[in-house]
DNA sequence: ATCATTTTTTAGATTCATCTAAATTTTTAT
DNA sequence: ATAAAAATTTAGATGAATCTAAAAAATGAT
């Protein structure tokens, strides 16, 4: 069985192995994880002898299969919970982190499945990424544009397709921002312009600037 | 800050605390917590050091005022999580304690605050054990007489007034034992017979069976 | 009241997760 | 291509939480 340790370890891997494939550093994890290179190396060494992670003398880790498997356990649970606690303990967006940090550590296969049952199978947690099923399969979806949503579609703005000082402008006006949830409420018939939540205040945008916002779905 | 262990100690020496100020002793806690003596001891100085508990020499501990609140906290989360895992997650009473263990050490006032807040600040764990209120007051209840409930609450068996082997034979038949969890659906206003549910399975007894069963309240 | 038994503590060791300081390997810049 | 810089690993130390074995204190039975 993992340590808490451990499995840090294990999670920070997989989030910093975004280009997929590539091994990781020493120093990219002490960052990460705010610890001396010379700490990650020891904890690297031990969960290499475990088969969690192959590891080579200064060329950096990547996970094992075992390894992969565990990360995506713990990030099944990180994000369960964080639905769980925005959903029904009224938690804002920032404060979820560092409790889910806590809890993802749990272990239960029994409250996993529990829970994840309670949530009604959430595909996406709050930060819009998505949660991997119970056989552990992570759905990579790709970012979309708010102009492919639907009336009650909801999402995270993730980015900008046009990125002029214009168009930063109108946003910044709209106060869209980095990380605002964003909710479909209707589309006109008429042009496709578009009513939506932001955060929660009602605004509406033009079909132009719904077609350069990119969001990641949270339904 | 008290590690996960710290929690554990202070938590065993409340529990095995029943008769109040009393002393409790190296090898009740460690039998309480599997581990050896020896290393009850060396924990025990060092909370001692840091004013958790009050600790002599071979004549056992007993816990600080800081001490107390702090198992009091755990004991809250502990309770109020396994009636969540009850309530909303449907595990059945026997199923929680392990995972509660576990739940009980997440550091997060403001957790805890909306826990208690989307339960509904319930007063009794589904064992019938009181959970502390927000200030750490605990309802030192005492155990009630089935035949003092009224109609819809609901208890935990947890004794018997009458031990002779004529009650305890017509408590078999009915399949009612130590911690059935029992609930009152309606009072006969002819005799004060009585409607209950016990596990489930719904019964009719006497008066006379009703004035010899004691049960924990549960709501 | 004393001696055997039980309980408790001390001493010394182990494992995990971390650290600092020194040594080694890799990378980079000229 | 080589020397300086950066990254990484090794060596040795520390604190938490545990253990075993031995010593010390308390208890209790005659």
């Amino acid at each position: 069985m993992l340590s808490h340790s451990e499995e840090n370890y294990l999670k920070a891997i997989f989030h910093l192995r975004s280009n997929e494939g590539q091994a990781v550093s020493t120093t990219e994890l002490s960052e990460h994880l705010n610890t001396k290179p010379s700490s990650v190396t020891d904890m690297l060494q031990r969960l290499s002898s475990n088969h969690w992670v192959d590891y080579r003398k200064y060329k950096g880790v990547i996970l094992s299969q075992n390894g992969e498997q565990a990360a995506l356990k713990i990030i099944r649970k990180h994000r369960l919970w964080e639905v769980f606690l925005v959903e029904h303990l009224n938690f804002n967006w920032d404060e979820v982190h560092e409790v889910a940090e806590q809890l993802e550590h749990i272990q239960s296969d029994q409250l996993t499945a529990a829970l994840d049952r309670f949530l009604n199978f959430p595909k996406y947690d709050p930060h819009g990424d998505p949660i991997p099923d119970a056989t552990l399969q992570l759905s990579k979806r790709t970012k979309k544009l708010l102009s492919n949503f639907k009336r009650e579609e909801s999402g995270v703005c993730i980015g900008v397709k046009d990125s002029s000082a214009d168009f930063l402008k109108v946003l910044d006006r709209l106060a869209i921002s980095l990380g605002s949830a964003i909710q479909v409420i209707d589309i006109e018939e008429f042009d496709q312009s578009m009513w939506i939540s932001v955060d929660g205040e009602q605004k509406y945008i033009s079909t132009k600037i719904a077609s350069n916002l990119y969001l990641k779905p949270t339904t």
